[in-house]
DNA sequence: CGCTTAGTTGAGTTCGTTCAACGACTGTGG
DNA sequence: CCACAGTCGTTGAACGAACTCAACTAAGCG
């Protein structure tokens, strides 16, 4: 496993975040960039595959995902893992380190990932400072709350066939809403992870996904998912929607 | 199912909360207690088995339990349950109505349940106010999240066993920080809100809990379980524990 | 060209489900 | 006070979903 990581200190300027013009982000104060720009410490540049942050680890940093997506996990002793959400632009990464001293979980990336780089030890300054960026951290936390709270649903109650339809329209769901596809709408996970986020096995997991492209609503190919029909497959697995309007960042 | 609720203007005064002296909660200032005094706006008691929340609702209040048990759960279209997490003495609920607008999973007493009540809409007030106060209300959805991550990697990957020990461990833990059990260690739910816990049928879950019990672990007894041996259950299930020094509560 | 990774498929086994029935206990109304 | 219904826990039997094992293909890379 090639982990290579460079850091800049090259820094994209909050002014021209790439993040900031998409309808799906709120808008922010002049103040509020002004205070978000000096928090910003530098970048971070990862190769897909690469470990960002790991399990027990002391990290004095906080991220926000500038581009590329990626995913959170656990790990029982003998191996078995869990993949618990995943992460895309806009999310927030780190904040768990700030209540419990060590990170609960690991983040690697799924494809090349950059970040934004925060020093925790300014975050309390934050707090004091800008009430409002304060509350965004809170909303970024429960809504990440509400995500698990609607995997446990679907890894607990939901049949094979459900799940996997969830996984795939949650997937898609979020990378529409951040504009991610440029025409060609892929999710850069292979079986593994799927089946891995969903608690079954690998066999188990490509029959059902056989079923769902048979159906014609998704096809496998290089390495990815190839969505093909996001709302009979959201149908499917009886899910909602995020129903989310606009949503902060920091 | 006879929900009863009683709203009282009276109110446990703040400076008298029987929480606040436990270890387990971190201690507050003078200004702090001054201000969640203020915030307080009253307290609410009710029945076990009636529904303190419901999803989809828009409420306009915040709770924080002051005393007994419950928990948060989600449903599917077809009655299909899968139960979240549990809630005790010093959890914050209705949090996530802040950001989503409405509830996105209802809350449930398990024995009788008092509550302190607090407006939503004045919540931007402490975020202005006290920067404390409001890393805490981060801290305490931080912790939620975490706590859900464990529960996801528990339905996932552990086993039927490993995931009843895992459970039972837990709930026991965190009455024992809270100091609820008077000698006998009581946890006040039936094996269906087992089952629909750790994503499994009743019959199966009372299979496993059998074994437990005839490991001399634990012990049912007028529905509820008397936890006998909690390490040993831990041990099973290779969980860790929550790990936690000091807590925050609002 | 061999090595590795990812996806696919079949066969047999295990784990967990559903169906069904029953006992213990509680609360309620006649 | 008893009859009755309702909830909760328990157990057996049959079935089905998901797992493990194993072998194989296709693609990518040194």
């Amino acid at each position: 496993m090639a982990t290579s990581r460079r850091i800049h200190s090259f820094k994209t300027p909050c002014e021209l975040c790439p993040l900031r013009p998409l309808p799906h982000f709120r808008e922010f104060s002049h103040e509020e960039l002004e205070f978000v720009a000096r928090f910003k410490r530098g970048e971070l540049a990862v190769d897909a595959g690469s470990t960002i942050l790991v399990e027990g680890a002391h990290s004095a940093h906080l991220f926000t995902v500038l581009a590329g997506w990626g995913f959170r996990y656990k790990m029982l002793e003998d191996g078995r893992r869990q993949i618990l959400n995943y992460i895309m632009p806009g999310d927030l990464i780190g904040l768990q380190g700030t209540i419990a001293g060590e990170m609960q979980h690991s983040v690697e990336a799924l494809s090349p990932v950059s970040l934004c780089v925060f020093e925790r030890d300014r975050l309390m300054t934050l707090y004091n400072k800008h009430a409002s960026l304060a509350f965004d951290i809170t909303w970024i936390a429960a809504r990440e709350e509400r995500i698990l709270d609607e995997h446990l649903l679907s890894i607990g109650r939901r049949t094979a066939l459900e799940r996997a339809a969830y996984l795939i329209a949650f997937l898609y769901e979020r990378g529409r809403q951040l504009d991610l596809f440029n025409g060609r709408k892929f999710i850069p996970i292979t079986q593994q992870h799927i089946a891995d986020t969903l608690g079954l096995s690998i066999v188990h997991t490509n029959k059902t996904l056989k079923k769902l492209s048979e159906r014609g609503l998704l096809r496998w190919q290089e390495r990815g998912c190839e969505v093909l029909n996001g709302e009979e497959l959201m149908a499917i697995s009886g899910w909602e929607g995020l129903g989310e309007n606009k949503r902060p960042f920091i």
